[in-house]
DNA sequence: CGTTTGGTTGATGGTTATCAAGTCTGGTGG
DNA sequence: CCACCAGACTTGATAACCATCAACCAAACG
């Protein structure tokens, strides 16, 4: 059990990388300081536990940088995977005490934490962070509502390529790449990872990557550096067939 | 094409069925007054699309009686329920212009609705009606999380016996039935929204229906009459064996 | 009565889980 | 430097589960 947690140097919320996506995005200049004051860092081993299920929350928080996820289980072990947090996404839920998910790194990981109380009490005072809170909520509803259209209707293919897809997008909004080029980017999630996320076994996973591969609909350096030549094609395989008719 | 929408009576907020589960639970009287002012009901027909997905959204709401679904469909005709509505459920998302859900009411339905223009302009003035609908937004995610699981990681049995679970427990809270009593319901979907439901098809759900029948999980009197003698066994089939170590 | 709608049941096949080897890669220690 | 090892991954054989296609039943309805 690694249970060690480095408190990572303090940073000024004016250089935070997630400044203007988190839950403090709408905050002004003074409340932005009383966060400040509240806030502290803890960081994460990829591969730690940072909350089990059931646990209780004496804070909540954003990810700063790194990777985890939110995963339930079943007595005989079976997984799913209900969440996938990249940074700037908020954990735990104001006004509950347990914890509802297991919450463990996948990367190394940087979280900007609050105590609870005085979170929950901040939240009541101003409403930016309830705003805020609300938006990237219901941001999170949508997402959770594709992934079970993902989780019920798709086939193993469509599943693996809907996945791609997803973190395709994700990765060219980030870098600002412009369409039609070849998407590069690299799975933050093991086969396994994957697995518990689409709901298959990860033997699934493995043959249906390797046959994506086989037909061109990607490419593979290594078994987690991934290139889409063409991402319209990739939609077509994801059953996104999101083209909208632009033809009559 | 049904298309008929008859104006229902107006009705007082103070008789409300729904006043203190809806959006405007928090609300105080002044803010209630306002609301009051602004509302309107609208009523649907079973069976009735309330609103396509992609269609402009003139309105938000709540449903006071009856019950609708929410759908996602692929081109192909696959279709995933990824929300069901119940009274005090809420429709729309302040914020957003375009549906991304059908919404049909499964039986007949009134909503009260509220222009989205001056309901947002009064999201932002009052806070109560914000932290509401944040609370509710945190339970739906709760909801569509255990959801995923079932979806990505039970058996067509399960499936079904945690629907059954799900309608139950809804229903002993509702009717204030204590638990050990037999718990007595109807369902409110047919098979077919079952499966859209479950991510199964109509046949299966039919099936899996009969096998619990035959097991005594469940009793039934015609096809949507059920009875439900033993809580902890239905439990246990839907493989939420949720006893939580009462004993040590 | 014929028709429609919702539901049940049966036969069959396909998709994906399961069980089982075996490969690759990076890291560690001799 | 190389042997070894563990973890991540791939591939194969088999079987279970559920979808599909099809026939049929019952109640409601015009």
């Amino acid at each position: 059990m690694l249970n060690e947690q480095t408190t990572a140097a303090p940073r000024d919320c004016g250089d935070c990388p997630i400044r203007h996506r988190a839950v403090c995005a709408r905050c002004e200049a003074d409340e932005l300081k009383r966060l400040d004051e509240l806030k502290y860092y803890r960081s994460f081993e990829a591969g730690q536990t940072v909350i089990w299920s059931g646990d209780h929350m004496e804070f909540v928080g954003s990810v700063v940088t790194g990777i985890a996820t939110l995963t339930q289980t079943m007595e005989d072990g079976r997984t799913q995977m209900v969440g996938l947090l990249l940074p700037s996404d908020f954990v735990g839920r104001p006004g509950r005490d347990a914890a509802a998910y297991n919450v463990v790194a996948i990367t190394d990981m940087v979280m900007c934490c609050f105590r609870k109380k005085p979170f929950e009490q901040m939240m009541n005072e101003t409403p930016h962070i309830a705003q805020r809170l609300l938006e990237m909520t219901l941001d999170e509803l949508d997402a959770a509502r594709e992934w079970m259209l993902v989780l019920g209707r798709k086939t193993a293919r469509e599943k693996i390529a809907s996945l791609m897809a997803i973190i395709a997008r994700r990765d060219a909004t980030l870098n600002l790449a412009g369409i039609d080029k070849p998407i590069v980017f690299d799975l933050p999630l093991t086969r396994e990872a994957m697995s518990d996320y689409l709901g298959l076994t990860l033997e699934t996973v493995s043959r249906q990557i390797s046959a994506l591969k086989k037909d061109g609909v990607i490419h593979l350096q290594g078994k987690r550096h991934v290139t889409v030549p063409d991402f319209e094609r990739l939609l077509e395989e994801a059953g996104d067939d999101s083209d909208g008719g632009m033809l009559a």
